[in-house]
DNA sequence: AACACCCCCTGTCGGC
DNA sequence: TGCCGACAGGGGGTGT
């Protein structure tokens, strides 16, 4: 599920239950995700403050008091719920995944929040908040698109000379932090411009933003801001930490659309899937150039 | 430097 | 039915 707006979507889920409240227990039920966990990862944890959870592209934050940051990785498949500790509130059946609860934090307000992921690509760290910016997976990562200094300029400058198509181009984290496979294909088709384009075409010599670029900067907020007031995208039936479901899925014009009709008005063209890098984008041949 | 691949792992779905 | 391959929201690491 997560790109900028699911991971957005998990960081607001999280952030009433756990910021002030302390981690009372850790049960780590596996040495490793993707990576090996920190070592002493639970000890270092438990009775620690959370004091904010924030998110730096696909990572989810949470600042300790000592000045640690627990930092998240979702990768493709993880996910947390909420199970609260009160008496009245709605429990979701999940025992039919509970093989894939990899990490619960019991929290001092009662809270128990439990991290699933099947295919275990996610990953947490434990790193100094002081040092976090140095560290290796952070240190390269690009501009947040939902931040201020995205716009035509800055899109021009970043993709001028280049000559990997904007597909590539979008997805690289470096250049830009958070965008993934769909929300890529869905701002190309409502920037009208084709995922196989060089990059540097959208810039003019020296970096001059073109009406392209623009245009470009402009679809790619849009759809972020609108994917994130919809909680997200919930593919293969993926939930926020609350149990709920997002919904902008539904507001899909190209991604997982292969052979239906392109929603641009009067276009008439048919959504085509192709590889590229290794990865299906989908766009429309007609209304995409 | 800038790519292109491969891989990590499990689950699901379509075709035969 | 069952089996088998293709594919899935990411991204680190290696090799050219």
């Amino acid at each position: 599920m997560p790109e900028l707006p699911e991971v957005e979507t998990v960081r607001r889920g999280l952030e009433p239950t756990m910021v002030g409240a302390r981690i009372a227990k850790v049960e780590q039920r596996r040495a490793d995700l993707r990576f090996p966990f920190p070592p002493d990862f639970a000890r270092r944890l438990t009775g620690r403050r959370v004091e904010a959870m924030g998110r730096r592209a696909k990572y989810l934050l949470a600042d300790l008091d000592g000045g640690d940051v627990l930092v998240m990785h979702l990768g493709m498949s993880g996910s947390f719920r909420i199970d609260a500790d009160a008496p009245g509130v709605f429990h979701h059946d999940r025992s039919k995944d509970a093989a894939h609860d990899h990490v619960v934090f019991h929290l001092s307000n009662g809270a128990a929040v439990t991290y699933n992921d099947p295919r275990r690509f996610g990953f947490m760290l434990l790193e100094e908040r002081a040092s976090l910016a140095e560290h290796k997976f952070f240190r390269d990562i690009g501009v947040e698109p939902l931040g201020n200094e995205l716009d035509g300029a800055l899109l021009a400058r970043l993709f001028d000379g280049k000559a990997a198509p904007l597909k590539a181009a979008l997805l690289d984290q470096t250049l830009i932090a958070g965008l993934g496979n769909i929300y890529v294909c869905e701002s190309l088709h409502r920037a009208g411009l084709s995922p196989r384009r060089a990059a540097g075409t959208i810039a003019r010599k020296g970096g001059v933003a073109t009406a392209r670029a623009v245009l470009l900067a402009r679809c790619i907020r849009e759809v972020l801001e609108e994917a994130v007031a919809a909680g997200g995208s919930s593919l293969r039936d993926h939930r926020r930490a609350d149990g709920s479901l997002g919904y902008f899925q539904h507001n899909f014009r190209v991604y997982d659309r292969e052979g239906a009709a392109c929603s641009t008005p009067s276009c008439g063209g048919i959504v085509k899937r192709v590889a590229q890098s290794g990865r299906s984008t989908f766009f429309c041949g007609v209304c995409q150039r």
